[in-house]
DNA sequence: ATTATCTATAGATCTATAGATAATGC
DNA sequence: ATTATCTATAGATCTATAGATAATGC
């Protein structure tokens, strides 16, 4: 009884098991780190474990392989990025704005979330293999805007890759020459998206001005 | 005199030239081999000298590492890619229609070029770091179509990396599902992405449907 | 005689595991 | 007593090179 009191972590867990889920989260980070600095899966797992300030053997603990590891770490931090642009997009119907906003929103990732923004460039086209974040979400959008008939563009998994390379190529701009990318910048591919999906200029260019919520507060 | 004869090689070489070329041939074809599988850098050499059938020292006497004989193997591949599309544009002026020609001819690859289409689905969007091929072409047009008033699109790095998308996302599904992918299917995503640069939907429907050079004769 | 190729191997990694140590549960 | 972590290491790769063999030049 009293030995689940809560204490600010999840409840029934003994602090044997936060201390195995603090180093289990060590490993997810440093992996998501090595990612973001583009040396991936060419790490060693000692590379990892000192990366992470834990004991060579204690990888086996919690992962087979690095493999295992580094899937895991990509599903959890596109997860994150899933919730973010669902909490930004609940409120929506249109599929055309859903999908705007989604993009506009990931396209602001390099100033509102740097580290994120660093492991998706880092990640590459090889996020549209990856099950969560953006490329289900993106593919949903993109199919019911062809259903509503608002896009006209016929393959909706060509479509997806387009808006990946666009979003990559936005966010590596972003860091090579950070004064490239602004707000405006975002919108207006966002914008140039719609009428490639084949929104007409006119209503691409409202759809991709509506006004976002608040990204600083998340 | 009489040993400058040709042989149908390169004039001036002599047979040992000749054999150690042929044995440099064998390692860059297994080098493009091993990324068209999509196994790129993760193959040992001697998985490479294996698929090369020659024996594993023979490496080091044409290359000093495995980063350098991809780098090698990407840069013909893609040179070659380059004249091809050198030649389908000679004769043309527009910006936006070498820009679209090219475009479609690329996007034809999967079944024109398959082994060239699997190199370039293996590589990815690290095509637009290697100097040769399509990123240097096309964003070459990209400027010049925004010189010329053309192209409304911002920014020509973004947009090249937005057609990169488009090309891999068009070949891979091609590979995947070859009837999803024809001529058509091509043509209208050139439109899409002229749309997305700027060109009004009349217009861009136009520039994306004239004749292209016979493929096949190539 | 010269040059490239081949086979064999030393030495440097890197992975996976065994066994010792430390922390927590009860 | 139980569980996770740590250190140390065996065994499996993998790279780079040395030295032997084969092909070509002259």
């Amino acid at each position: 009884m009293a030995q689940t009191a809560t204490t600010g972590k999840a409840a029934g867990s003994t602090r044997l098991d936060r201390r195995k889920a603090r180093t289990r989260q060590a490993l997810i980070d440093a992996a998501v780190g090595l990612i973001a600095e583009g040396r991936g899966e060419r790490a060693s797992i000692q590379e990892i474990t000192d990366a992470a300030d834990i004991g060579f053997g204690s990888f086996y603990n919690h992962f087979e392989s690095k493999d295992e590891l580094f899937r895991t770490a990509s599903e959890e931090v596109l997860e994150r990025w899933g919730r973010m642009i669902d909490r930004a997009c609940a409120d929506l119907g249109d599929p055309a704005e859903v999908f705007a906003t989604s993009f506009r929103i990931s396209g602001r990732l390099g100033w509102t979330h740097p580290d994120l923004a660093r492991f998706i460039t880092g990640a590459g086209l090889d996020l549209l293999d990856i099950p969560r974040g953006l490329a289900p979400r993106a593919l949903r959008d993109i199919k019911l805007g062809q259903e509503a008939g608002r896009f006209t563009i016929p393959n909706a998994e060509v479509a997806l890759s387009t808006v990946a390379g666009a979003l990559l190529g936005l966010l590596r701009v972003h860091q090579q020459q950070p004064e490239q990318i602004d707000e405006t910048a975002v919108d207006q591919l966002a914008e140039a998206i719609l009428r490639m999906f084949g929104i007409p200029a006119r209503e691409a260019k409202r759809v991709a001005a509506r006004e976002l919520p608040d990204i600083a507060a998340w």
